[in-house]
DNA sequence: CTGAAAGCGCTTACAG
DNA sequence: CTGAAAGCGCTTACAG
């Protein structure tokens, strides 16, 4: 609990030259500097970042704000955000809002609070006002994964409606299915807008009638959901699901209602996860270069701090089917964990 | 960017008065309250909580720092965690150290620097010396999932040696191997450490020879040990992995080699992660009550806060073994996700 | 009930 | 190169 003062009062110089010697400015005399660094070892002072900041009005961490830290979609991505920002010197800290308005305000708040130098944010709100406030403060924002009402927000999100169209193309033209459903995530989200109508469009161009069940991005809703969804369609015979976690909960209900995959519905998930290739059957999927995301959002934000661009950027990545065998033998099926069999384009 | 003073100003009252209104003192008389809060709300008055913590001295957050955040283990733990703090109005700030020392300590001094009330830790280095300054601080912490040095830190942790002793056990006596070999975690960890006299113990019991692999508790290291350890054994008939991201690595590697399981090699794997039941075959596993664990070790740490509590608590949580059908079939195998055959008991 | 004033621990123009 | 001093935005004994 020693602070910078006695730290000065030890080294017998005044508390601007500590400061300054712990800010490594070069102009300190070398005998001060070395007094002072040994009466700060001596001292066990540790710098109050707090008194800095609030000084400083800045700090060297960036906050993360996830809509669900259980979505292996989104650790991933903190991951990678995390490694490239510790390698710059940088610190995160990171939140999660669980999918609620109320929760991502509050961070929101407690991130631009602690003077977060830039936030990327996987909002679970996109009209969140506080989003505006933050901008407003002068904190950047970037949207990752979902985009945000806010314009001045950059955005790194992935072709969702192509994905969708691709996924359910597939479960018709190549699994030679008709009945295909579709476990939506939230609606209240664009990304979860988007992969809906990639469904829905490709299903109309089909002329084949839609089904849907709503998942809400969640495991338990979406086996809830996929429950019902055969219990009402007998004759359902293929289902995109909107992302990984549902994936897993779909699979629960379509287990439990005795349907055998592919031979009676075949699926296709949006998401590639870890243990995609190793369920049975294994999961052919559209994936997101998910790491190359994150770290394209990383270089946004600090792109925005360093050169104080104001011009918002929006980035679009493309998915890629991953064919593995949970849509029957298509073609030559690939063995475990091969991807890259068809790349949809950038438009 | 408005501050108190200019609130005050607007109000036609001190900054104390603002102050008082803003945090709910009741001794305000009500005009003045009014006017307050109408000139704050005219002017978008947002608190700065760094001045208000280097003020009070506090936060109003809990820190957790979790050794890795692709982990469900770790994941599942947090979202338990942030959903009861946040009902008691507590904030939750996370932290990843990839299993690194440096960023542990690094993480920890932002932890401590943001003036946190309480930090929960699954450690990276358990005897950084970054904890002992962070409990000098006053700062409590508990430990969860593995134990910490100092000993004034709580701890919540799984009966790990028990686990591995009770996954090995069932390979030999129910399933009928005897070449059983070991993916072990990180062995500077003593929830590693457990893990592998927990099997070590069980095979020298049964007088068998034990045989290592190891993986770090990293997906890729233990894929990599899983293709050593076959090339080396082509007699091994068995596999306890120290955790579940390994298993995934594990098998990566088996598949990869040709080896069918449970048929050429049986698993089991420790940790009960929501796509063990889900897996080809379905995953036996040694499964934690995570959330519960997660509860307990939030539970510590406010009693810590409000009781200034000084002895330190260890609480220790068994394991249960969740039989499914990668040992091959074992007296009457469950269905899907059906649990508890055996519980471990707490010594 | 209310205000003037001190102080949390730091940083940084400003002089010298 | 170095120090005295102001100030970041808030909170809170202390008086009245």
């Amino acid at each position: 609990v020693a602070t910078i003062k006695q730290v000065a009062e030890r080294a017998q110089v005044s508390s601007a030259t500590v400061s300054r010697v712990l800010n490594g400015d070069q102009r300190v005399a070398p005998d001060l500097r070395t007094r002072v660094l040994k009466a700060a070892r001596d001292l066990k002072y540790r710098r109050n970042s707090v008194a800095r900041n609030l000084r400083r009005r800045q700090s060297e961490t960036i906050g993360v704000v996830v809509s669900d830290i259980e979505n292996p979609h989104f650790t991933q991505s903190v991951r990678s955000i995390e490694d490239a920002a510790y390698k710059q010197g940088y610190r995160v800290i990171l939140c999660n809002t669980d999918e609620t308005a109320e929760k991502q305000s509050a961070y929101l708040e407690v991130l631009a609070a602690e003077q977060v130098i830039g936030i990327i944010l996987a909002a679970a709100s996109p009209s969140d006002p506080t989003i505006t406030a933050v901008l407003d403060m002068g904190i950047p924002i970037v949207a990752f994964d979902r985009s945000v009402d806010d314009q001045r927000a950059d955005a790194v999100i992935g072709d969702n409606i192509e994905a969708a169209r691709v996924a359910t193309d597939h479960l018709v033209k190549k699994a030679g299915r008709r009945n295909v459903g579709f476990i939506s995530g939230r609606l209240e989200i664009q990304t979860g807008v988007d992969r809906l109508k990639g469904y829905q469009d490709a299903m109309l161009d089909l002329g084949l009638p839609t089904v849907l069940g709503h998942g809400g991005f969640r495991l338990g809703s979406a086996q809830q959901a996929t429950r019902d969804l055969l219990a009402d369609n007998p004759l359902l015979d293929g289902l995109v699901i909107a992302n990984n976690l549902m994936t897993i909960g779909a699979l629960k209900a379509l287990r439990t209602a005795g349907k055998r995959i592919p031979d009676d519905v075949a699926v296709v998930s949006i998401d590639d996860p870890p243990w995609a290739a190793l369920v049975d059957p294994s999961m052919t999927t559209l994936g997101q270069p998910v790491r190359q995301m994150a770290l394209r959002a990383f270089e946004l934000l600090m792109d925005q701090i360093t050169t104080q661009r104001t011009a918002a950027r929006v980035v679009v990545f493309s998915f890629e089917l991953c064919v593995r065998h949970s849509c029957g033998s298509v073609e030559s099926g690939p063995a475990v964990s091969n991807r890259s069999v068809h790349s949809v384009p950038h438009p």
